[in-house]
DNA sequence: ATGCCGTATATGGTATACCATATACGGCAT
DNA sequence: ATGCCGTATATGGTATACCATATACGGCAT
């Protein structure tokens, strides 16, 4: 009996290797991990206890502390690396440049409007009431953060899209370091819908104004957190 | 005889030690050749014969590598790693995405502006206009540099600093790799001037109109090059 | 009790050996 | 002559040992 025959009832992906590095794995969880909050702000991270943890040498552990370092997730101190802690001021000046960059990716995403990118928009948008309606809010994080993915692929500037990566990591930290930072689903969805729909009918300067006002609401939010 | 007497004559430094890593030491270089030109676009960069050539181990050279990568300097290929080749197409999204940067930056200066700020700029342009005297290319290219710099200095917004540093290799690669790039030094004095002057009063609108200019001479320039 | 000093300890930095994998290349079968 | 196949080679990935340095900490002199 062939391999084949023998998984052909198994999910897809059930043999799947790990064909990336362990420093790339590593990388990943860590990135994960921090930017969520499970691993917290000012939490120290040395080579030999990482490595340890995960079950493998320093070298990979280094590799992506180093990565997480220059991703501005992770500081070097004389004494070793820690988990960067985003305050108040932190967020205003990182909300401050992704405003600037996002209405740049929204003004190209425009200009590149297409049936397949309206389409992928849409289905986003369906996603996200979705998870409204079930009260679902990995479900409704997930589909946010999909929606700006989507329209930073359309400004079809790599180096623009990864700057907004970038940029991202540290705010979703301050976010999740913030449960109490809730903001109001449907008010962002219609903010969510504005866009879309601006960007879907290439019209750049409506597509500007919507997401000056999101992320102005951001901002508003971010300020009134007590640190 | 003591040490300091001993040295007391000697140049200030002559006993400088190398207190920075090697794998910092190496960045640094390469990042110099690179954007200079000195190590050309394409060129293959193996761990193995970096580390013979600064006569270093292989882990600190693949350190500064993997830096270099980061930075967008150095891309992995399959089978090894290849400095960037910028094309006519990278440099317009290049320059798209400064520009916003840019406008932010001078935004915020304008802003901070004191007297400390206003001299600084000040004898930044003298040095200009004594490179363009003394016709020294190089002395024009780094207080051009420094007139930036400065600006990113008192725009107090850290992550935009390190956004605009990480954007400007590539583009000055672009830029050494085409020598023909001329640029006409008495303009290119007279926007930097007119921005100083701009900036030092607080007139951001006027700042960012000047920066407008510069960049989209820059990019007319960048256009022209036949590649 | 206080303050200094020296050693212990923890940390990142570096060197080196070996491993996994992709590519290159040469010879052999046809 | 052509195309395939297998081995050689080059490359990055990983593990491990040791080094340099900053910090922590404990004991000793006062």
């Amino acid at each position: 009996m062939s391999l084949i025959t023998l998984f052909s009832q198994a999910a897809p992906g059930a043999l799947k290797l790990d064909r990336s590095s362990l420093k790339n794995q590593s990388t990943e969880l860590l990135r994960t991990y921090i930017v969520s909050g499970r691993i917290p702000p000012g939490t120290k991270l040395a080579e030999r206890e990482l490595a340890d943890l995960l079950g493998i040498s320093r070298m990979p552990a280094r590799d992506a502390l180093m990565d997480l370092e220059r991703e501005g997730l992770v500081v070097s101190k004389p004494n070793g690396r820690y988990v960067i802690e985003v305050s108040k001021e932190d967020v205003q000046n990182l909300l401050q440049v992704r405003l600037e960059l996002e209405k740049l990716a929204v003004t190209l995403a425009a200009q590149h409007t297409c049936p397949a990118y309206r389409a992928a928009l849409e289905t986003n948008l369906q996603q996200m009431r979705k998870a409204i309606q079930q009260n679902d809010r990995n479900a409704y994080i997930k589909s946010d953060l999909e929606a700006h993915e989507l329209i930073w692929q359309q400004a079809h500037n790599p180096y623009l899209l990864k700057m907004l990566h970038s940029i991202m990591g540290p705010i979703f930290m301050f976010i999740a370091s913030h449960t109490e930072f809730q903001t109001n689903w449907h008010e962002t969805l219609q903010m969510h819908e504005a866009l879309a729909s601006a960007i879907s009918v290439g019209d750049a300067a409506r597509a500007v104004k919507s997401i000056e006002e999101q992320l102005e609401n951001s901002r508003q939010l971010s300020l009134r957190i007590f640190v």
